[in-house]
RNA sequence: GGGGUGGUAGUUCAGCUGGUUAGAACGCCUGCCUGUCACGCAGGAGGUCGAGGGUUCGAGUCCCUUCCAUCCCGCCA
């Protein structure tokens, strides 16, 4: 016989049926006892009575406690008007037990599972994290987190995007964020990086004709956590497109969202059908941040306030002490540097950098910074002037020189942009920390405490590595 | 690197200006109960008050040190 989700036995009135679950809940009444039998789909009473079970179902069922593994056939019975449960999508039938056997016993867990008003601390949830996701509220941020997924990829490809994995062994360039290095075995001294972002992968991609190019990306950034942001490791929807201008690139993301939203989020209310583009200095000048709640109702997480900001400067000033990575000038890339100047004010690069705007377009939404992105420069001698202005010597060049190599060969105009898939999850489930949408985040102090990770290593490990760690 | 908040039962927390035997809720164990659905009722077990030191007749409470947790700033092109 096969078994059926909980939440089908509803349609199966009057059938034997066979479920598999764990138990949720035991009620016992003496002479006869309630089970709520919880599956992926949901939950549905089983009663047991001792007349209708045999010798070992009877066992069985005494020795039941909550969180148990059983499986249970019975019959499916309507219940009666008085017992009606109207919260339970089960609620109008049961399932009178004829066979109780329990698969696998469980210990008392350290947290009660099931309750929203006085959950465990963070530490003890994500020790345990397979069982904190059992809870319902976590069930459903995976199940939202998957359903993101699959529109996401499924739209993209129907409107000629390729798929295409970018390495995650790659090489440390002087960009934005602290890389996470991995030492080579091979080559002893050297390392890989793990990518903060796949950007002159795909823009490669683009020099390579593919045209429209997506990845649900993974991306490492050594360093510290926020509530919106994972530390560690996050994933992007990193898309990239040739032949397309800022707006044609902003049209569509809000096309494929709009979309999302629609299809599996219909309870939610955009505040606005088109999303607006607003100037960063307007935006600066108005709410004081580039990402402004825009919401009419601010504490309402069903409303859904989607922007752009465009028209940010190319470059930002900054102080003596604090050069963009060693790079000697006083002007850092406000984007990254691949972020194309607005035509019109290339000329403005020798004159005055500071005034320069660019093609860079950020998505907002609710007071989050949801994507970033923008048209890039597809020509190397715009490429170098930017690495002039922030202070590149000739060796930190060096290290694209692969990029302007490829420039070289025919390299059409192309742009993207990369929502963070965590955070956009996040706000469509109501949830205030990226953590809870994350099957087994890490700690806000970057550990594992489920895994324990990061760990210590052997010896041997480190010697083939030629890595030598100081005695503490 | 800097700052805030916290650490008391399995869990979430209360515990006042220092003063008998440190409490509650939920969970757990035992018993009773044939219509519950977070069942109910009766009883019970469970604590090195994060650790170390100090002040005091007396410290969960005050002081110092330290460890741990959590949030924020820095950082995150």
């Amino acid at each position: 016989m096969q078994r059926l989700k909980t939440v089908e036995t509803v349609k199966q009135e009057g059938k034997e049926v066979l479920i598999k679950g764990w138990v949720n809940a035991r009620r016992n009444m003496g002479k006869i006892s309630f089970l709520d039998i919880r599956d992926r789909w949901g939950i549905v009473q089983v009663v047991g009575v001792p007349a209708e079970l045999d010798d070992k179902s009877q066992e069985e069922l005494k020795r039941i406690r909550p969180e148990y593994v059983v499986s249970i056939k019975g019959i499916v019975n309507k219940r009666g008007e008085k017992q009606i449960n109207k919260d339970v999508p089960t609620g109008s039938i049961e399932i009178l037990a004829k066979e109780i056997e329990v698969l696998n016993e469980s210990e008392t867990p350290p947290f009660e599972i099931d309750n929203e008003e006085r959950q465990a601390g963070e530490e003890l949830r994500l020790k345990y994290r397979y069982l904190d996701l059992r809870h319902e509220r976590m069930l459903k941020n995976m199940q939202i987190r998957d359903k993101v997924m699959s529109f996401t990829r499924n739209w993209l490809h129907d409107n000629d995007f390729i798929e295409i994995q970018t390495p995650i062994l790659t090489k440390s360039t002087p960009e934005g964020a602290r890389d996470y290095l991995v030492p080579s075995r091979v080559h002893n001294g050297k390392f890989f990086a793990l990518p903060q972002s796949p950007q002159q992968y795909k823009q490669l991609l683009m020099v390579a004709g593919m045209d429209r190019y997506f990845q649900i990306a993974p991306c490492f950034r050594d360093e510290d956590a926020r509530a919106d942001r994972s530390p560690g490791e996050f994933y992007q929807i990193d898309m990239e497109m040739s032949f397309m201008t800022q707006e044609e690139i902003l049209d569509l993301v809000e096309k494929m969202f709009t979309e999302l939203i629609k299809k599996h989020f219909p309870e939610k209310k955009m505040t606005f059908d088109k999303f607006p583009r607003l100037n960063y200095d307007d935006v600066m000048k108005e709410y004081g941040t580039d990402k402004p709640d825009l919401r009419k109702d601010k504490n309402d997480s069903n409303e859904l306030a989607f922007a752009f900001v465009i028209n940010f400067p190319l470059f930002t000033e900054q102080s003596e002490e604090d050069h963009f990575h060693g790079a000697g000038d006083k002007w850092a890339p406000s984007h990254h540097m691949f972020t194309a100047p607005k035509p019109e004010d290339i000329h403005l690069l020798d004159k005055d950098p500071g005034k320069v705007k660019s093609l860079q377009h950020d998505l907002v939404l609710n007071g989050w910074e949801v994507g970033g992105g923008s048209v890039r420069i597809h020509d190397p001698k715009v490429q170098e002037k930017i690495w002039d202005l922030i202070g590149f010597d000739a060796k930190q060049k060096k290290q694209f020189a692969h990029l302007i190599e490829a420039f070289k060969y025919g390299v059409p105009p192309h742009g993207g942009i990369a929502p963070g898939f965590d955070r956009l999850v996040s706000l469509l489930a109501g949830e205030k920390s990226i953590k809870e949408v994350i099957a087994f985040p890490l700690t806000g102090d970057v550990r594992d405490p489920l895994m324990e990770s990061p760990s210590d290593v052997d010896k041997k490990q480190l010697d083939e590595l030629g890595i030598s760690i100081k005695e503490s």
